[in-house]
DNA sequence: GGTATGTATGTAATATTATAACAGGTCAAG
DNA sequence: CTTGACCTGTTATAATATTACATACATACC
């Protein structure tokens, strides 16, 4: 269960180890635990369709397709229409367990919910890993740019595509 | 032609005027001639589809859908396929005269092409308005926050959602 | 226990957004 | 005046996302 990840693999999310080699099996658990506490404190349901739907993005470890998730989800005995994966990748993002990156029409598991963050995301045109920045100063920064024309953020997304160390290393 | 803008108008995306009432008319002919400079300037081609397309998105001064401007330009007699729209609308953003606003999976025109910029856009969820923020400090904290993961940029996209001035006003 | 209420799931149908592949046309350089 | 590069038009289809409605489940209250 506890593999080392090689530099094939991205890299969990946190922002110490993106893109670096680690236990990825401890971050997958141990996510998976800290959203299971989360959702209850909040009075939520971690529904079956909910908790398999963000153990597969944790699984895979990269951003997935909607429909690449409904057909993991079809093939464990859940629904195999759209909503079914939306709904519950919706479900995720609404309440930080899961972000939505546009640029790739996909989502992502977070790894480190409910520490309040708005995340930026560093995503390898070459590999197409997808790391989770430490964004406080980004955030400020719009904030602030926002603030200039008297506007209020309410949720904001920042991605920024490019390529990733190892990537670089390879191509050198 | 010279028309003032109310408050119903989300205002030019020149960032001083941002989501305030002006003389739209100047900015548009203003970001035309602009557009056509720089292109020429390139050793580009503006053809005909490709400048009204930049025109059409001038003159609706918001964030238009692929199948939007398409529609206009089949009105117009060009094509009615939507690589025609497509084409023209990669065109126009690859040179830095219109921006994809991925969150909306729409168009906006670029207010002032030429000059180097990184956009941050400001999207009101009530009146729909897109505003384009100054983000040179946005992108410098982007840039710093991947630099620590040894990640490198090439492009990014910054957007954020929220509510502007006047519909901060009506709804006080 | 039984039942009302809200919420979650399953499914069908369809809307919206985007791309691939190829044929024909235009333009400028040699 | 021909070649090569690029632009446009069209057909077809892929990929992403939502609406609407029926059913099932869970919780709280009687």
């Amino acid at each position: 269960m506890a593999q080392i990840h090689t530099d094939d693999c991205p890299g969990c999310q946190t922002p110490d180890l993106a893109f670096a080699p680690h236990d990825h099996a401890h971050c997958s658990s141990d996510a998976l635990m800290r959203a299971d506490a989360l959702i209850v404190a909040k009075g939520l349901r971690m529904t079956p369709v909910r908790r398999r739907t963000l153990e597969i993005l944790l699984e895979a470890h990269r951003a997935m397709g909607a429909y690449d998730v409904l057909n993991r989800l079809a093939a464990d005995g859940y629904g195999n229409q759209p909503p079914v994966a939306y709904r519950a990748l919706e479900f995720l993002e609404e309440h930080g367990l899961a972000h939505r990156i546009r640029r790739l029409n996909a989502f992502t598991a977070c790894m480190h919910p409910g520490e309040a963050h708005a995340p930026a995301f560093l995503i390898c045109q070459v590999c197409a890993a997808v790391a989770e920045a430490p964004a406080a100063l980004v955030m400020a920064a719009l904030e602030s740019a926002a603030a200039q024309s008297g506007f209020v953020i309410e949720r904001s997304n920042v991605e920024a595509v490019g390529m990733c160390p190892a990537c670089q290393q390879a191509a050198a």
